[in-house]
DNA sequence: CCCTTATATTACTCGATGGTAATATATACA
DNA sequence: TGTATATATTACCATCGAGTAATATAAGGG
């Protein structure tokens, strides 16, 4: 019960919804991912540890960079269905839409760096 | 969005979860609802109308009695997946499976009269 | 070793949410 | 019409959760 209720408290925030839609399209780090959703560094990394505790992202260090990707669902029955579902899921949706058009442009190089 | 988000917070709660479980059993009134979840009336009539606003549950009125079902899902593509998924999850969670076992115990001639 | 940069953690505020008791509404029946 | 019962609504409290600024940690380069 606690597994699916992770999963499911995890998908109930706008902007965590709004990041594992991000991370559909490809791996970014804490600081893209600040620069896209526009709130503060601290609250992106709140977002991520709730989104990694439901098994729902993971992430690989590469030097001062922590790059996060979507889990293949291994660890959860909840978390693999609700990832496969999210694939088709509010993919017409504006918020969503405008994100991914925006994704191209966001780059660590001109992002990062304060 | 804003629908996703609905069913979504509607399944983050273990109380609704159960009640969802439990109506897929059966059709049950609010007074057989608030004897197996051990609440407080009001509380029974708040997540059903969580609930209902997400789309995954509906009520028929018989007299003084208000019978609630889970719906077909036609209303939410979201709603319809999840309820489709918990008919299979959740079948050996410990605190489910004794809520099932109570449930042919529970009927309103019994529960409800205060 | 120091400095810089990216991320995580801490401490805090404010609004949302689950819980309740008290009350209102709705419906059946005498 | 008056009473009883099932449910909904209201008002309130305590806790949780999303947000932030400030600070700590980690890692690369001089």
């Amino acid at each position: 019960m606690n597994d699916f209720i992770k999963v499911m408290k995890a998908l109930s925030d706008p902007n965590r919804v709004k990041l594992l839609k991000m991370l559909q399209h490809r791996v970014m780090c804490v600081c893209e991912i600040q620069a896209t959703l526009n709130i503060a560094q601290p609250t992106v990394s709140k977002h991520l540890k709730v989104l990694e505790d439901a098994g729902l992202v993971s992430y690989r260090k590469d030097g001062l960079w922590v790059n996060y990707h979507l889990t293949d669902g291994s660890n959860s029955p909840y978390a693999a269905s609700i990832l496969g579902n999210l694939k088709h899921w509010l993919e017409d949706d504006p918020e969503i839409v405008q994100i991914v058009e925006t994704l191209p442009n966001i780059r660590r190089e001109d992002v990062c760096k304060k």
